[in-house]
DNA sequence: TTAAATTTGACAAAATATGTCAAAATACAA
DNA sequence: TTGTATTTTGACATATTTTGTCAAATTTAA
């Protein structure tokens, strides 16, 4: 259960790119793409998906991570995170299950 | 499985509390709390922590209901909202669990 | 030691959240 | 209906957070 950070690093040391060479791509700084990696930063949306197209990777799969660690984060200094999750799972659940309807 | 803002609205309307009044304890302007309780502004903790003391409720009660609509706001519009939700909750579980050591 | 790559931190710009206010809408009693 | 209290709405201001830029410092590797 790896984070994005964690994640797209490895993607781009297999490759053996520099993270110039990613981050011109990407179309940002080369300090925020750092930051990314090792999650001092929260990549935007559209970075994960630029991210996927570039490694060639399922785009769901890393906007999975990206949103899961967005997630965590939010909720991570909270005694009740876990508690807040479940809730906030059944929730989802019953919105979807209701969609289309009133 | 109620948002906090149908809570605090029922907690009200059963005590027959005009706007004004809580908001007057709370700190806040009737528009912000009205706002809220139709789930159209996210209140601050610092909101949800006196809106527990004033209606003598537990505080950890409402303190769920607001991070899990957090967390609802935060995933309601990608495909992957479940999925994600799920992922955070593993990586919370394995953070709890190793919390301590490094 | 050099050169390339990475990291850091101060700062700026942009985006979002939060609050204020007054007017409009609603509810409801007389 | 009218009058009054309550609630809702939306324009706007302020505050906070997020995101990005840049240059210098640090690390890595030759």
């Amino acid at each position: 259960m790896y984070s994005l950070g964690d994640t797209i690093r490895k993607l781009r040391e297999d490759k053996e790119l520099p993270l110039r060479t990613v981050a011109a791509f990407l179309d940002i700084d080369q300090a925020i793409l750092s930051k990314i990696e090792r999650g001092q930063r929260k990549p935007t949306r559209e970075i994960v998906v630029k991210l996927a197209e570039y490694f060639k990777v399922k785009e769901n799969d890393l906007l999975v991570a990206w949103l899961s660690d967005k997630l965590v984060y939010e909720v991570e200094d909270e005694d009740m995170a876990l508690k807040a999750l479940q809730v906030a799972e059944e929730r989802v659940k019953y919105i979807t299950k209701n969609k289309g309807r009133k």
